[in-house]
DNA sequence: TTAAACTTTCAAAAATATTTGAAACATATT
DNA sequence: AATATGTTTCAAATATTTTTGAAAGTTTAA
């Protein structure tokens, strides 16, 4: 396999697996073309390499700095605007997390608060139903504790990690 | 709010943020409804509650019975078949971290490996190339080692694991 | 073996999400 | 102030995903 073929490969694939959890296709596979780009791109490169559209382009570049993994970048003479990535995978993942916290984590743990504090009547259905639902927030709630930690921390905490749970 | 709102809620909400994890919107929601009643639901109660047709209940029940997180049950004296949600969070977080692994991580880490295979020649473009997709490889890696180190313990891994993290 | 009760499949329809492209908007240059 | 260069917005078009519903399939029981 030659160079072309592999990062067309690398883009591609990223953005299926975009895909599949839940981001759209461009978004994750201008995300991919920036990490791999050893110098900030273009947003007619971009176009041109991905085959998409002005208006696309610049959406999907929107949403990638919204969530502050894509940085806007002035070259030196150049008028045109450049982007790069985050290419500091920890520092990627950090970010992706409080994101994903900030957007789902929270508003969901604020549903299952509402909805699990009723006043049940003595059925067995409404008992089980505030039970688990309680459970459910506990659990929520642990595991974005547990994304907070690694963001504070950030130092190959991922590393750190596995050695710890192999104890 | 009263149970039966309380219950949509979730139900709709869980469908909801299904979707944004990449997940079937009604396969979120059945799987909300069957983990918040306390005995087995059978399809016709499903579609009932859903307002879903029967082909749209059984393919998405079956989905999630391939995610191994939803089982049929069979009724004494019935005839048709009842299903019920995988109801403990730490076994559900193991079947889902399992599956995810099998179905995304494991062929994206092959496709990472193929192309940071590549002969480069000393183009510093394909040299950054190579380095940030081995780079990719590891740090992928060292998360699917990481989940699957928690699917072998499995006793409230995730609690201990916070307590291990804060320390 | 036939009928009844129930489930699965899948092509077509509907719903949802993404993409385009051109107009509006910005900003720098002459 | 007019023009050139570049970016953003958003309604309409397109593509993708999901859902429906009826036919085919399966299992049980008489």
């Amino acid at each position: 396999m030659e160079f072309k073929e592999a990062k067309n490969k690398f883009v591609q694939s990223w953005g299926a697996l975009g895909s599949q959890w839940g981001i759209n296709k461009t978004m994750a596979q201008i995300h991919a073309l920036l990490m791999v780009s050893n110098e900030p791109v273009s947003m007619e490169d971009i176009m041109e390499e991905l085959q998409i559209s002005r208006g696309n382009a610049s959406m999907n570049i929107r949403a990638l700095m919204d969530w502050g993994i894509v940085y806007k970048e002035f070259k030196a003479g150049e008028r045109k605007e450049f982007f790069t990535a985050e290419k500091d995978l920890d520092e990627l993942a950090v970010k992706i997390s409080r994101e994903r916290s900030k957007r789902e984590i929270k508003p969901t743990l604020k549903i299952l608060k509402e909805v699990s504090s009723i006043d049940v009547k003595d059925s067995a259905e409404e008992k089980h139903f505030v039970d688990q639902t309680e459970k459910l927030y506990d659990f929520v709630l642990k595991v974005d504790n547990m994304l907070d930690k690694i963001t504070e921390m950030n130092e190959n905490w991922l590393g750190r990690m596995v050695i710890k749970l192999l104890k």
